[in-house]
DNA sequence: TTAAATTTTTAGACAAAACTAAAAAATAAA
DNA sequence: TTTATTTTTTAGTTTTGTCTAAAAATTTAA
């Protein structure tokens, strides 16, 4: 499908910090259910009740954020999505900025981020941008909208998509739970780290890596949550 | 009187943002007015009404943040101080933030400083703090509370010291007679005032400044007892 | 010292964003 | 298709922080 060139006005709204967090997972949620937003999902993302999502949508469409019918599931108007980039550009470049410049491991920074993100200037968070040199990819390896909301193409791939001998660098995380990143740890793979791909065992899916001069076999469920580039 | 040592520990009180503000702004206006703040100042420093403020004065001092005592005027307790300051800190070190590292001219930092003083969280502004070379003063020149609330003291000199040519900021008073305060306030004199020194007369001690663009002439008397940076 | 002016507090209301409980619609199962 | 289950919405409260209008306390002035 043809993206159209559209130029879109969009008037100076205030936002509340509980809209933006709404649109933010509608933004989300709209990834993976493409026919419509169920109310009970965003509940559950926003740990709230349905009733109270219900409320909040009508909020959210009488400002032509989202395009809501009852009982039908909500979209996110061009405007909502604009506006949902914004704030996941936000969180996404202050990721950047405590990992790489306040040495924050890259899991502690989530919920820093998800209050850094609603502070409201442009000027804040083009020359923070800037000041981290224009980043594509945040610490998990997800991509950065532009000023302009667009998103760069995703360049990464799973570490099991990956051929032997073949070297490639780590760039994020699929499953962020704090078990999965504890046992990175351990293993010494963090961001960044340099790994060798030197033999995958089409049996049960393992697979012989080196970092850092050391061999060690990791499981295909690891490598099935670890993002390389 | 010497200042006994205290350890105070804080419980982690949740603050919402409305809360801060009121603190902060008690917390500045106690050093002008020492014998208790008044509910229609700090309505007029957050454009409020003074109903509000009762109402928030009332809260504050449930959560014993400050003592209140209903048309008594209110103070902080050293609990609220603590807090008022790590408010100040935060803002304070986010402003040196925006002027060294983003690029921010010195009079654009404030309202976006005013978001950012609210993010909790102890790990991020003690990081900043590090990455920004512990400063001891904001781009205005206030002093920034360490992590354990102490203030850096101001090097602060006599009027009378400074050399002819040289700009400084009023910073406080060694007589703090009535008479001489009217006097300063005659003079459109005040803490933060710019004054820039223009001649300086041996004979008799009296010294030409320039004070928002008005140039008048004060004598040794006064330049001995007026505090500048 | 009494009256006038100012400051502060109370009482009652409102908007935002949440909740509970019950009703209505949609979906799944028998 | 009819019933049962799940999802979603409505209706009515609650809490936070604000407001207005009126009452009470304090301060200033006559």
């Amino acid at each position: 499908m043809k993206q159209k060139n559209i130029i879109i006005f969009v008037k100076k709204i205030f936002m509340t910090i509980s809209e933006e967090n709404y649109l933010k997972v509608i933004y989300h949620l709209s990834n993976l259910s493409p026919k419509g937003v169920n109310t009970n999902a965003i509940a559950g993302m926003l740990d709230t009740k349905a009733s109270s999502v219900t409320d909040m949508l009508k909020k959210l469409s009488d400002k032509e954020l989202v395009d809501y019918q009852k009982y039908q599931g909500v979209f996110l108007t061009e405007k909502g999505k604009l506006h949902a980039k914004m704030i996941v550009r936000n969180h996404r470049l202050w990721e950047v900025f405590l990992v790489e410049k306040l040495g924050f491991a890259w899991d502690e920074v989530h919920e820093v981020a998800e209050e850094l993100e609603h502070v409201r200037s442009e000027k804040l968070i083009n020359q923070l941008d800037k000041f981290l040199n224009f980043p594509s990819f945040d610490p998990h390896g997800d991509p950065i909208p532009n000023a302009k909301g667009e998103i760069p193409t995703i360049a990464k791939q799973l570490l099991s998509e990956i051929e032997a001998g073949e070297s490639i660098t780590c760039v994020g995380v699929k499953d962020t739970s704090v078990d999965f990143l504890k046992y990175l740890n351990k293993q010494q793979i963090s961001l960044g780290t340099k790994i060798k791909i030197l033999e995958k065992e089409s049996f049960d899916g393992t697979i012989k890596i080196e970092i850092n001069s050391n061999v060690i076999v990791i499981s295909d469920k690891i490598a099935n949550n670890l993002y390389v580039k």
